[in-house]
DNA sequence: AATGAATGAGTATTCATTCAT
DNA sequence: TATGAATGAATACTCATTCAT
């Protein structure tokens, strides 16, 4: 009712690590029961709190969940994309490349899969989810959009904004299905079709090396 | 999931009819306030009939959602392998089949956008939909698999199981984010690159004609 | 947050009796705790039936000490001007027109002095109370001024609306102050003072009966 | 209202300014969102200090409230008797001298309606408001009622004690509905109206002067 | 078969007050 | 003296489910 409701922004290092047991409390509580399932209560005493502290930090146990996912995709995205420069440097081919970014991402999505089944579950059912996930895929889009752009010339596609975006398509529900749960088909069979599928689409040649694209003209 | 008590099963003309305005309304309910916001009480209003009602059809509002997403699951499946056989024996390339199954694709997903919402947002919730969902994509992918060994000569890819997996990733999450979202690249543009990704990556030559394989060897 | 919620408007008699038991239960809990003070609970509790119960008959706690002051209100005014005009039938001065009135008003008070209390600090408190208390103020005083009207030859007054209020005024807070509570003064001579001071106010003569109007002139 | 534990009692000239600064806040606050809706770390953020310090001046709001209102009660009733001699000395007549006292009133119920409004609520919800309007209500009535005493001979009255109550009951409640509400007749005819009703009820000849009575007889 | 009144555990959130720093 | 982080009891309100009629 009244706005003088004003959100702990934790300078002491006390407070700091108390809204981090409060974050790590919550990830443990929403893994388990589902957004749902779980309440402020039981999130402050997961983190040893009362529930008044937990509305110091945060609004309301969306904002919590927002926080936490926030965080967590900013490390999945920077893990993937830091590396791929570095490995055309080394001569990878595009399959090599490609089967990179299914190594990493599979380390992204493993890093909690509960958690990703609650952020999965959370974009179809919240509107600011749902905004939030968007834009986070199209900027990931983006960059992979951008990332072939600059070896337009090995690929065999010409639409890269929707190339890219059908392959991230691919790649997230692949991962996803192997993250939360169901494999009907091991693992290592699933990625390799996936490399497959996404190397033979996309390149001319899969299996020559991407970097120095001057020499091969 | 237990069926503790005794749910009617209508064999009466009226009972049916009942049943099935109790099922229209609650897909009207969820479409419009997902799983969570909807209410049995708002079903039973919404169906004209009373709550105690409601109760003596469907054990719960989970039970009803069940049956609702089963029953456009059916349809769904149905439509998509009824008339490939047919579309093969008109002499389709592989292309052209693919480019059928998006075509069938899209009018289902397109059949209630919102329901599907809820749907999707079901198996990261609910251990029950989940499994539900699992086995539902288990079986599509079986299909395809099955599909696809009736034309392995003409196919590139020698893991049946495994493509039948990638494949039906890259169709639905494509689906998924045509019919609940925001299309950052146009439609089409996308069904194009979905189409071609796949048939590149299944067949040998994507523009060969499927039927009459005995002719080719 | 979903509108469907509808407030049960009691058609059976147990019904009613259920809601006249809330009612009766709530005026005792606002009377001894004040309105902050009192809860949807305790009402229920003290009506004997369950909270939800509460909430299926009254939107919320305002809404059923809304409903009881307007039943009070009601009674109150009716009793007041029901009888006045047979009173001057009776030929009686204006003096004992407005003893009478006093008489009434002193009743009408007392029903509840508690509620009563708690009827005045809400109209301080709360937007709703204080546009109704003001309605229903202003309808007394219209009454009133309509009443003072029929008599305007007996009247020293000439502004019948100001009189009307003025009047009203004084009658209302020496009301108030012998009902809740402190009486510097005996009740006696307090109302003897009012009844004195408005009909020396009002009246050329407020000793001689005030109807048959013509024979006079 | 019990001091359980240490209120500070301002010597230094910077305390004193806090707790005036905390005063300012606070009637700022409850003005604006009445009794319940202001809380203490409002007011201590309105008045630039922390709740400590609030509760370091004052046991709980109530305690501020009541000081605040003490405050303006204190200045209203001197503002209103400290004219009134003075004014008799320049030969006003009763009619006048009332008329001095409405407009006195006047501007002190002016002074801050909205305050006025969560005083006149307390007084009705807590018991110790209650005590305390009360005294203070008698104190103006005894002090009217000596006031008359000091001119029987030129009242119409005899019981000035039931007299200045029923008098200072009109003004009261007039000037509240003046000061807080929505005046259903112009605030002009309303105070002639209660000039009139006053003097006349109180004064053998409202229209004489009240000085030097023994000139008179 | 059908009704819908009744239940009460459960949930999100606030705020007066304390107390270690 | 002053701070403001922390507490946790308390409150309004909802809704899945039952069961007497």
């Amino acid at each position: 009712m009244t706005e003088q409701n004003t959100i702990r922004v934790p300078q002491q290092t006390r407070s700091i690590e108390k809204k981090k047991r409060l974050m790590d409390a919550a990830m443990a509580e929403f893994g388990a029961k589902g957004f749902h399932g779980t309440n402020a209560k039981g999130i402050a005493k997961g983190a040893g709190v009362s529930v008044g502290t937990f509305y110091a930090y945060f609004t309301d146990k969306k904002a919590i969940l927002f926080e936490i996912i926030n965080q967590h995709l900013i490390e999945i995205d920077q893990s993937i994309f830091k590396t791929l420069t570095r490995k055309m440097d080394e001569g990878a081919t595009g399959r090599e490349v490609i089967g990179h970014i299914v190594k990493l991402g599979h380390e992204a999505h493993h890093h909690s899969p509960e958690l990703l089944r609650v952020m999965l579950s959370m974009q179809y059912i919240d509107e600011d989810f749902k905004e939030y996930a968007a834009t986070e895929f199209n900027g990931t889009t983006t960059k992979l959009s951008k990332f072939l752009k600059t070896m337009s010339d090995r690929l065999r596609i010409t639409d890269m904004e929707a190339a890219a975006q059908v392959v991230a398509n691919a790649f997230e529900e692949t991962m996803h299905s192997v993250a939360t749960g169901q494999p009907h088909v091991e693992q290592d069979r699933l990625y390799n079709a996936l490399i497959d599928m996404t190397s033979i689409y996309l390149f001319k040649d899969p299996d020559a090396p991407l970097s120095h694209p001057s020499q091969d003209n």
